[in-house]
This record gives C-alpha cells, sequence and structure tokens, in this order.
DNA sequence: TCCTTTACGTAGTGAGCACTACATACCTCG
DNA sequence: CGAGGTATGTAGTGCTCACTACGTAAAGGA
C-alpha cells in the first residue's frame, strides 16, 4: 500500500503538468500515462477511475495556483484598491501563470454546463479567490473589502480573457482605465505611491 | 445547387440552436443530424467537414449575439459609462441569454490552447464587442471612448463569469461596486437619472 | 424519352476512447 | 523456502468518433 501510494503521488505530479500545458479536456488516459511514464493500466490501478484523476489533478493545480498567488502577495501585506489591481494583474497577466489561467477558464466552461464536479470546484475557487483577494484590501467594513474584492476578481477574470485571445493592447487599455478610475475614486487621498502608470 | 443550399441554411439554424443549448465540444456530427433531421450522411454532404460546420455555426450565433445586442441597445442611444454597464449588464446577464455566453466562453478556452479558427473568431468577436460599446458611450474623444470600453467589457466578462459558477451574489456586489465607483468618478456630473438612456 | 447531374441511404472504415480480464512477476512475511 | 498479497504487462472489450465507398433514387434538360 505504500508503494503505490508512492507512484500515485508522483503520477499525479506529471499529471498535473500535462493538464496545465494541454488542457483538460484533450488529456486522455493515454496521453496522461505517456507523460506519466507509466501505462493507462496503471494509472487506472492507481485511481478508481478517469474522473478521480481529473478531479484530483486539477485540486493539485488549484494548490498550486495558491501557492503562487500566496507567493507573489503574501498574506501580510495590504493594499488600497488600485495597487492590488495593479499588482495581481501584473501576476495573472504574466505568461508563465497564462496556463493556470486556461486552466481556470476551462474549468469554468466545464462547469457552466452543469455538469459536476467541475461546478462545484470552480465555485469553491471563485469564493477561494475573491476571500483572498478581499484579505489582502485596505478598510476596516469586512462586507464592503468583500464588494471591493468580487469586483477586482471579475474585472482580472476579464482582463485575462482578453489576453487571452490575443487583445493585449485592450487589456493594457482596459487596466489603465481601471486604476485610473479607482484612483480618482479614491478622492485625492495617497494617489502618489503607485508605480505603473501615474 | 439549389435544394441543397436551403437544405443545408435549414440545418445550420438548428445546428446553432444544438450548440447554444449543448456546447461546441460535445456537439458530435450524429447529434448535431438528429437535431437537424437528417443523418451524419447528409451533414457531411452539405458541408466539407466538421470543421465547415463548426465555423459556419458559430458565425451564425455570432450573428445571433449582435442582433440580440443591437435589439436591447439600438446604435443610436448614447450612454455614460455607469449607464451603459448598467444596461449591459441587465441584457447579458439575463437568462435567456446564458446560452450565448456560454458559447462565448467555450470559444475563449478553445482559442486559448492557440488552434485556429477559435482564436481568430474570439479575437474578432472581442475587437467588434468593445468597438460597439464603445459606439454607445458618450464623449467626444475616440480613444478614451475605445479605453472606457475595453474595461467594460472586460468588467462584464468577468461579471458573466461569476454568474456562470453560480456565484450571483458576487456578481451582484461586484456590478454594484463597479457602477458606485463609476458614478462617483464622474463627478457629480448628472449622477440621477441611472435607469433610461439619455 | 434518355442521360447526366444532384440528392440521399446503407453500411461500412479505422482510429481513439475509458475501462477490464487474466496471467504473471515481484516482494514480504511466516 | 514457500504462500499470499501487491504490482504490472498483454491483450483485449464495446463504444463513439469523423469520415467514406458505393449504390440508387429523383430531378431536370436535350
Amino acid at each position: 500500500m505504500k508503494r503505490r501510494d508512492a507512484r500515485r503521488k508522483a503520477a499525479l505530479d506529471r499529471i498535473a503538468d500535462h493538464m496545465l500545458a494541454h488542457g483538460i479536456g484533450p488529456s486522455s488516459l493515454r496521453a496522461l500515462a505517456d507523460t506519466a511514464g507509466t501505462s493507462d493500466r496503471m494509472l487506472l490501478y492507481y485511481f478508481t477511475d478517469k474522473d478521480d484523476i481529473t478531479r484530483s489533478a486539477l485540486s493539485l493545480i488549484c494548490l498550486r495556483i495558491a501557492d503562487a498567488l500566496e507567493a507573489a502577495v503574501p498574506s501580510g501585506s495590504r493594499y488600497w484598491a488600485p495597487e492590488a489591481m495593479s499588482v495581481l494583474a501584473q501576476v495573472m497577466r504574466a505568461p508563465e501563470f497564462r496556463p493556470h489561467m486556461r486552466v481556470w477558464f476551462e474549468l469554468v466552461t466545464l462547469a457552466m454546463r452543469g455538469e459536476e464536479p467541475f461546478l462545484g470546484i470552480a465555485g469553491q475557487v471563485a469564493d477561494y479567490f475573491v476571500d483572498w483577494v478581499a484579505a489582502r484590501l485596505e478598510g476596516d467594513d469586512a462586507s464592503a473589502r468583500r464588494a471591493e474584492a468580487a469586483y477586482l476578481v471579475s474585472a482580472l477574470d476579464g482582463l485575462v480573457l482578453l489576453d487571452c485571445v490575443g487583445r493585449h493592447e485592450a487589456a493594457d487599455m482596459a487596466l489603465a482605465h481601471l486604476i485610473e478610475t479607482a484612483q480618482r475614486d479614491m478622492g485625492g487621498l495617497a494617489a502618489s505611491n503607485l508605480n505603473p502608470p501615474s
């Protein structure tokens, strides 16, 4: 029971890599087995069925995303909205983060069909991300922070979506406009320390 | 050459319906033929191959989306940003519009893989939509309108994404926050008439 | 009427899919 | 050493997929 678990874990790691590189849908058992260095036969020995594999790989990927975000924006830091938007956009629009965003969007389209487990997972991820952003915003009113976080999350998703279809210029314009608007919204309050466009 | 074209067109209409209802990916030739009232054999007689079918259905769906948007927000009307956001969100978040948004998101995830024709189509759709919104905004500066439009489009996409994963409450909060922010941003200028077009 | 083009049905093809039956190697413990 | 569970290879199963070979009916112009 030990050797099996170890191999299962190792396989899952490679499987997550493969899904990040090629997507959830196009990942057949055979293709996953190849990159994991085993056979489809063995994958179905380590996991109960393909759904188990998908579910497991997806949660591993979610953990990786959470880690990447945590590393980029540790939980201690507090930002006011325009700053947060700038920092998060920089992280999430980075080329090396693109595979994660692609899996996120694919997960969303699978969830839209209403099929489990995708709908459940996608909802949890969205909740997690909103809370995660809210925890990093300034302000005492928790519900106001949550509203602002929901706003930032949806704007970020839309931004990355534009990037994903090759409209980087439009995404740039949208981001600049958003930051500018948010800055003006905060009154003249501390409109100084923002590295990107002033 | 006439009968064939007529049948092709009729089939395409039903095919678009099927794709809106069930998605692009899960639409096999057989399933499409069933809802079109023919056989897969005949679909490949009307069209050159499945890619031709997908491409054709997708452009028909895009036309339908354009029509629906045009009907909801005719080209004569001009809005200032918070108004526009409110109106567009109401249209695009409506349950009857959901199938169209699902196809849009699926198109985006297909485009993310970099495969044609999806990447090209998705880019065109994004461009079209940004221009469409820009043409309906107030203001003389065309490039400022485009920037604002790109911002609104990305925010709208993110909003609908939250809806699609079942987070309607978060989407509501995000929308409310966005409108409030945008209103405050415009100064006190005409912060009164939000519902109707000016 | 005959003949060519167009339209359509039947019945496949080979490939890929998730998944399995079965035999055998291997490793561990008594 | 030998028995019994654990691990793995081989070779399938039945299914769906996009697509096709081939034959024939219908349509339409001469």
